[in-house]
DNA sequence: TCAATACGGCACGTGCCGTGCAGTAGGGTG
DNA sequence: CACCCTACTGCACGGCACGTGCCGTATTGA
């Protein structure tokens, strides 16, 4: 059997990962160096270089290893409420501290590594998006979205919103902000004229 | 006069900022150093730390600086029109070659650089949201927007969606997607069982 | 004439990069 | 059992950029 071998390889794998996690936590990612993840993990340089192609890429695996929890959307048949559980699940998990820096820092560096961007959109962003979508879909043919609305613009109109935050300004996305872009998104700024 | 010796300095500045735009442009942030600017300016490197503690806030001062046209709100009277002026004018600049990748490049540094964030903040991102503020009250006071709609919120929800297709999924921010946009945030998602 | 200021040129020690090479430990195979 | 093979450690290397220090110089203003 070579699973003996795929184990231990899996193993060191896995031992890369959270010392790298662990360095980034304590020094912030702009300090975290091959060098240091292999001193630290007990490894050679060359058992990090075999695995991951740059650093950027090894710090994205080991960001996206704490999304094993998954942030999938429930369906209670209320569609805000289901919408406004993600997405505090999603504030919370990574709009803070221990996670919070390491995700905003993963999008720094997105940036200005395509490798990086790619990656991150084809393993976290779309799969994330798709179950938004399937969740806005059900909503939809529920009554509870207009009918001729882009449910790809709904999903930006919502996240977009809360990644200005964490990425622009920095100010914190509580519950009560995510309550009140989801009262923007769905009833709009317009005057209400309507009689209600 | 300390005018001549002033002069001189900003000159200086100046071809130090224009350079580094320059290299940024060809080889990208990445591969901007303090070295290759020095370099190529003609200049000391002493020169240049002297002005900048860090390779971060240089390249903040080089991108800001060609911002110096200014992105205000005209203001015609009608809300809608005027923001998508704005959006336009600023997705045209910030999200395209040769600026965009820089602009990324630069929101990208501020979010393993605490020193980058808070000066984008003041100097770029504030004073735009403050001109976005004023002139939504002014549509707020003139009945175009419903009189309980936080206006920050508003910004938030009109930024958010371009800077999530700029830094996130790279999606290109085009007239329609601004126009789209735009309806959105004013209609709302929600089903309108209203006359009309 | 003389001090002050800003600069260029040069060099230094440091840290990390990515790679190469030799030696080794462990399972897998005849 | 002896052999091979793969993955690994350890060490070393050249290269680059960092941030700083020192020295000589030119321009400015007293």
């Amino acid at each position: 059997m070579t699973d003996q071998r795929a184990a231990r390889a899996a193993g060191r794998t896995e031992t890369i990962m959270r010392t790298a996690l662990d360095l980034a936590r304590e020094a912030g990612y702009a300090k975290l160096s091959i060098e240091a993840v292999a001193a630290r993990a007990g490894v050679s340089k060359h058992t990090i270089y075999r695995r991951w192609p740059s650093r950027g890429l090894l710090f994205l695996d080991a960001v996206l290893s704490l999304n094993a929890a998954g942030l999938d959307h429930p369906d209670t048949g209320d569609i805000v409420a289901d919408l406004r559980e993600v997405m505090t699940r999603a504030a919370d998990l990574l709009g803070r501290p221990p996670w919070g820096p390491l995700y905003r820092d993963l999008i720094g560096e997105a940036q200005h590594d395509p490798d990086v961007a790619d990656a991150l959109n084809q393993r976290f962003i779309q799969p994330q998006t798709a179950d938004t979508l399937a969740r806005l879909q059900t909503a939809k043919d529920q009554g509870q979205i207009a009918p001729d609305f882009d449910l790809h613009l709904a999903m930006e109109v919502l996240s977009g919103p809360l990644y200005f935050r964490l990425l622009i300004t920095g100010e914190p996305v509580t519950n009560d902000y995510i309550d009140r872009v989801l009262r923007a998104a769905f009833t709009g700024m317009a005057p209400r004229p309507g009689p209600t």
